[in-house]
DNA sequence: ATGGTCGACTTTCGA
């Protein structure tokens, strides 16, 4: 087992049609792990022989008929660990414990609510849910963080674009939901409970655009590049060390993936993660 | 200019 391994996230906006893309991707890039979000099947629909046959031995999965859904595949060895944040009971979210190299840490996967259309909680009830699903997530992590030092990796889509240079116009995009104040208010919230580390903008300039998403209205969807980046992976101060070794190059979204073939909206990242480092 | 497109599973919803 090499020293190094590699993370990945993508919302994949259905496990089963996207499946050629996922293995394609696989196939480039071999994460060790890679969570999956909207993968809109029930577990019992899940491609698990797929995964199987690229290596992928260990898979948690938290489904639902048709809607949402969050897959964890994994070269090595979890544990589930037993968490909930939806007020609403959809499956969006699942959350494993990793062992490797004898290091153990915890990769938790998140499709946080996109949030519909109108940006207030008074009239449009996804708006609320969104940030009742977020407040659940920062209750969870700050009573953790008062425990200890823990090494945690938060991944997913998070359907908030926090920075000016995450979104394609920062004031044309003020009042959409995903890059609203308070969007950005409560997802900081979230962040500073153990002071979590985004991993995009680690080794990247704040000033420099990145974007995860792009909507399938755009006509000429990479030339206009109206992209945004909702798409995240996080980590604890612990793992600090562990994310530097290799600077900018430990980390990239892959961009190119948008015009694949059939593709989702958004685009997988990765990051790679140093074990001699934790 | 306020559209436009996906995917699952229905005659519509969520994104």
């Amino acid at each position: 087992m090499p020293n190094i391994i590699k993370l990945a996230t993508w919302n994949v906006n259905s496990a089963r049609l996207r499946l050629p893309s996922i293995e394609r991707f696989i196939k480039e890039e071999s994460p060790d792990v890679l969570g999956l979000q909207e993968i809109k099947c029930q577990e019992d629909q899940f491609p698990f022989e797929a995964f199987h046959a690229l290596g992928y031995e260990h898979i948690h999965v938290a489904g639902q008929k048709g809607y949402h859904g969050a897959a964890t595949v994994s070269k090595l060895p979890m544990t589930r660990m037993d968490t909930d944040f939806c007020p609403l009971g959809h499956a969006r979210h699942v959350s494993s414990q990793i062992t490797a190299n004898k290091h153990n840490f915890e990769f938790h996967n998140f499709y946080i609510p996109a949030g519909g259309d109108v940006a207030d909680p008074v009239v449009n009830d996804k708006f609320q849910h969104k940030l009742d699903f977020i407040a659940a997530m920062t209750n969870y992590f700050t009573q953790r963080a008062a425990k200890g030092d823990d090494r945690l990796v938060l991944v997913g889509d998070f359907n908030i674009a926090p920075g000016e240079h995450d979104v394609w116009g920062h004031k044309q995009l003020l009042k959409v939901v995903s890059h609203t104040p308070l969007e950005v208010e409560v997802l900081a919230r979230l962040q500073n409970t153990y002071g979590f580390i985004d991993c995009s903008r680690r080794h990247i300039d704040d000033a420099e655009k990145l974007y995860s998403w792009w909507s399938y209205r755009a006509r000429d969807v990479m030339k206009s590049n109206r992209g945004r980046r909702l798409d995240h992976i996080w980590v604890s101060p612990a793992l600090a060390g562990a994310v530097d070794t290799l600077g900018r190059d430990g980390h990239a979204i892959h961009v190119p993936c948008r015009i694949w073939d059939k593709p989702s909206d958004h685009v997988p990242m990765t990051q790679l993660i140093d074990l001699s480092k934790i």
